[in-house]
DNA sequence: CCGATTGCAGCAAACGTTTGCCAATTATTG
DNA sequence: CAATAATTGGCAAACGTTTGCTGCAATCGG
């Protein structure tokens, strides 16, 4: 058993240290801050680093320099695939750069948001917060506290990237209005989410404009289970066409309308938010307001990284342009 | 603003005794070990700590006592809905536990895995490697030095979770051999897959126990997109039913048969594997084995904590029962 | 050839905990 | 009531880094 002799305890700077005749403060820089270090002496303790198979002890070095080189990354509900894809940009964007993220479920509560990002403050340089659920004075408050970037939530002194939604909220209707649709439901998610308020009223003011009748049901929570009570809801309304808070909602919905025999686009046009997986190859796939998550997410990071690293002259707000993808759960209003 | 005189800093175990009158020692046993103090001085302390917003520096306790309360969760691919229950069941154990997720993409690299594995060994008291693609030999010499528990693999002196999609298998050729089929191919995933091959093997089996011939295609990384290849390598073997690595590949060959034209169920009878978000909703609905994933991540949660806990005498392996869930994608062979 | 400048490396003090050990106090026992 | 035991709380040394300051030597300009 050649690598056998494995020490038992990682080597540390010290022994690097030792087996290079340097003291820890020279082999911490050469590592660090190589600049700071004679390039020949650099050699030497890389090559002892290596033999020896350094790696820096992060809670040491979060503890001596007061930086954790991770992020935290919260989220309302881990098993919501709109998340998939946050976790997934976001990953991508923090992984190059060296960090590592803090993934945090807050369960939909307010209480537990604050409470995680304020226990774990020492364990995490700045925070990505997805779909946040505090209100807007406790959120700006903590941005003053904590380096932090919101995703979908725009608050004064916030710094955040916004998915423009309810601009394709606005596309959708008249999509829907150009294929005849003159009364229209809005399933709407829970009253505590930023973004369903505003593409609810995203919907209301381009039904206003395009001259159809709206109703709004719900609330419901965003989850495909939750699909048949909406589903029922909204038939309930009389509308021929109906937008989903979001896809997951809208796919219940689609399965509860299988179930009672309403034919989709035939009977009804249905149309949801976000395009996540499974709106393309759930049936009818669905027409949707396709966001770019993963991006938002990748900005939100670099974003944050760029706060992080001391830029002053900040974007304080990136708005991201969404498109309609029609796929076939739309169509021409029935009569 | 009342609130507004928050100490900049946060407090520390020397402010909460500053503030009562005791040691730091002190202050910290109340708070880690009750019962190793006084419960007069107890009470003072955790109000003081209460009032004080005290809460510990993660980073000092792991320095200090080189435990961090929080255990890394090994994907090869984020993007992988499989995953996703995964990250959720072991959200659900560790959060109540006191033990935070430190989620980690390995990228479906070997290198990467045992490397990140060892980088961050500071950072975790535990692991839990999800689809490993370690060999044996390294995984075995990996568990000596790191707490760990694998899911979806077997091998000796690892404790493991294995979920019995082979078992499943079985099941799955049985139920299409009932419906006439006498031709099935397999269409693979990465051949560094280990529960790929006990996959394949059991299928092979099972095939020959039942008297039906069998062919294998691939590898395919198990991707959507690769749905497509795989599709049309499974049309070339001339199979009546196809059994897929996994769902995800199954929902894209799904998509690419209806692109050909050719009709599942009724030309092509297809199953699935794991039973991951969608494959309900899909198009047919996708028969598949149900794979009980966030059962499997609790349980390999379970077991790591035990061994944390200091437990000697550990389940090793655990095996987690599948079912074959029958949905609209499979039926009786054609002609 | 001397004083000023620069580059490089080391010393030592943090950072906020945990924890082994010891001292003081209080309770228990014969 | 003295001796012993148990309980309680404090001291101080870790843990492995980072980083401000200092000192030394080599280099440079004049």
């Amino acid at each position: 058993m050649p690598p056998a002799a494995r020490p038992a305890r990682r080597a540390t700077l010290a022994d690097v240290a030792a087996r290079t005749g340097v003291a820890i403060s020279t082999v911490s820089r050469a590592l660090t801050r190589p600049e700071r270090v004679n390039a020949a002496t650099r050699e030497r303790i890389s090559a002892a680093a290596a033999e020896l198979g350094y790696s820096p002890n992060t809670a040491a070095r979060a503890l001596g320099s007061g930086r954790t080189r991770s992020v935290a990354i919260l989220v309302s509900d881990v098993t919501n695939p709109f998340y998939f894809d946050i976790i997934r940009g976001a990953q991508q964007e923090l992984g190059p750069a060296g960090y590592t993220p803090l993934l945090l479920d807050t369960e939909e509560s307010e209480e537990l948001e604050e409470a995680m990002l304020r226990r774990l403050r020492a364990s995490y340089d700045g925070a990505i917060i997805a779909a946040s659920r505090l209100t807007d004075r406790r959120l700006a408050e903590l941005a003053q506290a904590v380096p932090l970037v919101a995703i979908n939530r725009q608050t004064r002194g916030v710094p955040s990237v916004f998915i423009d939604t309810p601009a394709g909220v606005g596309q959708a209707l008249e999509h829907l209005v150009s294929h005849g649709h003159r009364r229209v439901a809005y399933a709407g998610g829970p009253l505590t989410s930023w973004p369903n308020e505003r593409r609810w009223r995203a919907f209301r003011t381009a039904a206003e404009r395009l001259g159809v009748e709206v109703s709004r049901v719900g609330p419901f929570e965003p989850r495909q289970s939750q699909g048949a009570a909406a589903a029922d809801a909204v038939l309930n309304t009389g509308a021929s066409a109906t937008l989903a808070f979001n896809d997951l909602l809208a796919i219940g919905m689609l399965q509860r309308f299988a179930e009672r025999g309403v034919r989709v686009p035939r009977d009804l046009s249905m149309v949801g938010c976000d395009d996540i997986f499974g709106a393309d190859f759930c049936h009818p796939p669905l027409t949707t307001i396709t966001a770019p998550v993963a991006q938002a997410a990748r900005v939100a990071v670099s974003t944050l990284l760029a706060q992080l690293g001391g830029e002053s002259r900040m974007r304080q707000g990136v708005t991201l342009p969404t498109h309609l993808t029609i796929r076939a759960s739309t169509g021409p209003a029935p009569g």
